[in-house]
DNA sequence: CTAGGGTTAG
């Protein structure tokens, strides 16, 4: 970099008279391109030219597109068009701000700027018509974009390649690999085009299947299929694939394949490997980007440390409303409401307009502290004055924040009276309120409700009959419980993950699969005997009995998240903290019985619950028993 | 010129 420098001190105060101020600019833009510093080559562009020519013009866009700065592309080039000094765009230029129009789908830009195309005469340069078909399919003009490539009387890997990926873009993966049979000559992108078209319909087989077949593969390979499990959930695929990618030689993973991984590492809640990845950038000096940036702090917002996910987004220089909204939301699962509010005070301070996800963070906070006028005054805000619809998420949320409230009256008006059809997690959070106030009437209202919208709904049958068995009608309940089994509803199996040495280990309801069970069984007996000792004594209203005869053993009956910490207790060293993610909403018991365990080991538990955080520390919870 | 990336109720 400091070489940079000082070529641009020396061509700015002693230029060589003899050589083209735009050639020696060129070239500096070029590199600079190539390092990463597009800024850098702005400067050179602005400052140092008088008349950037063509070769300038068309140097200093294609740094812009190469890093997806389209906004700046499309800037420049539009600056370039009214400049009458300015030269005109050639076919060079257009590819440029296609790819750029292409990137922000801009249709309506994407068709001014096919009328220059013509106007200025590069409408046969297979360059630009290459450009134009990938424009078309990626603003959903797939008609035009058919056309036009029927149209070309030449076609080249390119041209293929972008037909196969607007075919994978239209859904229609099937003719996509048509063509990619029928294709004489591939490239890698033809590979690495149907592999993400596969992935983002979701079937992982085939694209898995084409990825181990495919003759050679680069980063962009592995990184399309490590984001399609990812998108498709399958964490742990992702990061198994991450791990086989740093075993190949000469192959290194780079920001888009992190991004990924982090994203990963939020949802499995693993920390170890999120931090060593946090390591791997600064080792690398990869830049912090918006991306990258944002899915560092979100992993860390998951993971519990909040602090680190405010370090991350402190360090960033530059923030959009997702990483705003990343803090929000991660200070609010994390019981931390106020300060999510003084974080969204401030980013409208900073003039970042909130969007629906922001506003889900902040009915989140107020649903997890019980701050019900809050909430509700969030909600009409979001409409009124930033003019963003309510989304069924945000009712979804503020029947949840009125049920819990035990405002459950206001709580089922609204469900009547919004303007989108309710859905299951709705009225499940109108059910949750009834299973909490123990409104029996209205509950059995709203699980027929629920049954009628999803005849398999066990979460519904488990509420209700604990609801019965709560009020002591416990032929209900067994009745209740008998009708579930009959329809043949399977309940979701409570998971609980749990990463040591980074590896992540995975429990489910009673078990007994792990090489260590025993020493596991082992401690969770010590802990339940030295609870007793602590006066502890099990809550069962709101458990869920054991549906089958069969489940009756002791030690199978134990939930998931005891598994987890019992391992952790007996894998970790004394005095460090556990952390355990969680699929499902810790049970009341089990929530009783961590306080106390983390009391007696004097260690601090941290359990990630489907929807927040618990900081278990010395008998109490950072979620005041609120949850 | 074409392929890969981040936030979202229970």
């Amino acid at each position: 970099m400091r070489h940079l420098y000082q070529i641009q001190a020396q061509v700015t105060t002693n230029p060589i008279p003899s050589m083209d101020p735009n050639l020696i600019a060129v070239k500096l833009i070029g590199v600079c391109a190539s390092r990463a510093s597009v800024r850098h080559g702005t400067l050179i562009f602005t400052h140092y030219l008088s008349s950037p020519n063509i070769f300038a013009y068309n140097a200093i866009l294609k740094a812009f597109a190469q890093h997806n700065d389209w906004l700046s592309t499309l800037r420049y080039f539009n600056a370039q068009l009214v400049l009458p000094s300015a030269p005109d765009p050639d076919e060079y230029t257009f590819t440029s701000v296609l790819k750029a129009c292409a990137g922000l789908a801009q249709e309506d830009e994407g068709r001014k700027v096919h009328c220059l195309v013509t106007k200025y005469g590069c409408h046969s340069n297979i360059f630009v018509r290459n450009s134009l078909v990938d424009l078309y399919f990626k603003v959903g003009c797939f008609e035009i974009a058919h056309n036009l490539f029927d149209e070309m009387t030449v076609r080249d890997v390119v041209s293929w390649n972008t037909l196969i990926f607007g075919l994978c873009l239209s859904g229609q993966v099937d003719k996509a690999q048509a063509v990619f049979d029928g294709m004489v000559e591939r490239s890698l992108v033809s590979w690495s085009t149907m592999i993400s078209g596969y992935a983002k319909v979701g079937d992982l087989k085939e694209a898995r299947r084409l990825f181990e077949e495919m003759p050679e593969r680069n980063v962009v390979s592995w990184n399309a299929m490590i984001a399609g499990y990812a998108q498709n959930e399958k964490y742990s695929d992702a990061v198994e694939l991450f791990r086989r990618m740093q075993q190949v030689k000469g192959l290194a993973p780079n920001d888009v394949t992190l991004v990924s991984v982090l994203s990963a590492c939020a949802h499995l809640g693993a920390l170890d490997l999120g931090k060593w990845i946090d390591r791997f950038i600064r080792r690398r000096g990869i830049e912090l980007g918006l991306f990258l940036g944002n899915a560092l702090a979100d992993m860390y917002a998951k993971c519990g440390c909040i602090e680190e996910a405010k370090g991350v987004f402190d360090k960033m220089h530059e923030r959009d409303v997702i990483s705003w909204s990343i803090i929000i939301t991660g200070l609010a699962m994390n019981g931390h409401a106020n300060e999510a509010f003084e974080c969204f005070d401030k980013m409208v301070e900073h003039g970042v307009r909130p969007n629906d996800i922001t506003f889900m963070g902040l009915l989140t906070a107020c649903t997890h502290v019980g701050l019900v006028e809050k909430g509700l005054k969030y909600f009409d805000t979001m409409d009124h004055t930033y003019g963003i619809i309510p989304k069924i998420e945000h009712y979804g949320c503020v029947v949840d924040l009125l049920s819990r409230a035990g405002r459950l009256d206001e709580a089922e008006k609204l469900i009547n009276s919004m303007p989108v059809e309710p859905n299951v997690i709705v009225w499940g959070a109108l059910l949750g309120g009834c299973r909490i106030y123990k409104d029996i009437e209205r509950g059995e209202r709203v699980v027929r409700r629920i049954l009628e919208l999803e005849s398999d709904h066990s979460g519904s049958y488990v509420y209700l009959a604990n609801m019965y068995a709560s009020l002591g009608r416990l032929d209900d309940a067994a009745k209740c419980r008998l009708r579930m089994r009959n329809n043949g509803v399977m309940k979701m199996p409570g998971c609980s993950w749990i990463e040591v040495d980074n590896v992540v280990y995975e429990f489910f309801m009673g078990d007994l699969s792990h090489p260590q069970s025993d020493k596991i069984f082992y401690m969770i007996r010590e802990l339940r005997w030295k609870m007793k000792l602590a006066g502890y004594k099990p809550k069962t209203d709101l458990v869920v009995h054991n549906i089958d005869e069969e489940e009756k053993e002791d030690a199978l009956s134990v939930h998931s998240e005891k598994l987890a910490i019992a391992f952790g207790l007996i894998s970790t060293p004394e005095g460090t903290t556990i952390r355990i993610v969680k699929n499902l909403r810790v049970c009341n018991d089990c929530h009783d019985a961590i306080k106390i365990i983390s009391k007696i080991v004097g260690r601090e538990i941290v359990v990630r619950d489907r929807s927040r955080f618990h900081h278990f520390r010395d008998g109490r919870c950072s979620c005041n028993d609120y949850w």
